[in-house]
DNA sequence: TCAGAAAGTAAACACTGTTCACTAATTTTT
DNA sequence: AAAAATTAGTGAACAGTGTTTACTTTCTGA
């Protein structure tokens, strides 16, 4: 899907603007999180009037939730890679449970955002055809056809129900994803506590989350 | 641990009234969360002006994780409360896990905010005393029991670290309490779509992470 | 009774997201 | 090229937020 061509210098600009918006509301809001991004800190810095926000966004809202999918959408992307490759099953498997739980704690605003924002409160619109090639959607069915490929090899329980267990592993991984995103000591409760660091325990719990389907 | 005898009428009655904006507290809260609750909407539900409840509580972050706190201990005594019975070991497991999911999905905005809030994100205070016995300590102990409790009767491998997987455990059981609590759909991920109720996933869930520790 | 403490408040401060009337710049049409 | 129409951008205001300060009223212990 190639980037739509803009003929006009006009709509170059405005499309300019918008990106110079959205870079600096992303810079903000990855350190601070959206209470911290406010309208006006954001014009300051990019040197505009609050009101010319809006001529560009509808609301704070729809601005944040822009951040919010391009987000998820880089974090898809490196998680289908480590689906395509040519590992072995039982490490690819893991590799991805791993993958989204480091990238989540990486941008912990950006990820728990994606699942606390108010879109995600007031339930998906049925009505929205996009709602299947939406970036959960996608999310949801790489994790399905890995499980599928699972119990077809024989690695997982062949009376596993592949979308039903896609669900429940995201719940996992989304549990430790949020852990991290929220608690900067986890997996230690205290700090300076000697611990697994949090790369070993990911794959510690990416392990259990694949044990809980073997065969 | 007694309620603490009281003996002064003035002291009973500074009470009752932190009691009255508790609870007023807590009716806006659990429908509308800690942004539906303001200072403002609060001291008029009770009759007082808005600056009566600094008298009582220093910040609305103070009298938000009082509420949590209560929550929290609430959740604690049930889950608490199936650990102690006399169930087999497999079941009591299992409902553990299930009770602990429910009681989030029931009170999203209360079970959210405790993994949310501001003293969760600013790290766990080291020189505090009371961290050991405070309500996550707490939970996190009864987890690690039981898990301690399966690897001594062989239900689980022998090579498992209590402390270990009960972290992991709880980052499972809390993503599926973070996804109900966000998502009203969820397990459906579209309004009307036929799938498992959502006791019933939860027990999916809770057999599965339990599986994940099975010899 | 009366001093001191505690309870309660009105008004302000410094923020927030958002809207509206308005000007200035830039296209589009004639 | 001139006029009309559209778009970009703004200052000021609105309605809301948490919180503080100075002040008054009420209560209470000596």
């Amino acid at each position: 899907m190639p980037t739509e061509i803009l003929h006009t210098p006009a709509e170059r600009r405005r499309l300019k603007v918008r990106e110079m918006i959205l870079s600096a509301a992303e810079r903000v809001f990855a350190r601070e999180g959206a209470e911290g991004l406010s309208i006006r800190r954001l014009a300051q810095a990019i040197d505009y009037s609050p009101a010319a926000i809006y001529k560009y966004f509808g609301s704070k809202d729809e601005l944040v939730d822009e951040l919010k999918e391009s987000f998820f959408e880089l974090l898809l992307i490196d998680v289908h890679e480590i689906f395509d490759s040519a590992k072995p099953f039982a490490q690819r498997a893991r590799a991805c449970v791993g993958t989204y739980v480091e990238i989540a704690a990486d941008k912990p605003h950006h990820y728990s955002a994606a699942f606390t924002g108010q879109a995600v409160q007031n339930g998906i619109d049925v009505d929205d055809p996009e709602f299947e090639n939406s970036m959960k959607g996608k999310a949801f069915m790489v994790l399905k056809s890995m499980i599928e490929e699972g119990v077809e090899n024989g690695t997982f329980r062949k009376e596993i129900d592949p979308t039903l267990s896609a669900k429940s592993v995201w719940a996992s991984m989304h549990g430790l994803a949020m852990m991290m995103a929220h608690m900067p000591t986890f997996p230690a409760f205290k700090p300076n506590t000697n611990t697994l660091s949090r790369a070993e325990f990911i794959e510690f719990h990416a392990d259990q989350i694949v044990r809980g389907m073997e065969a």
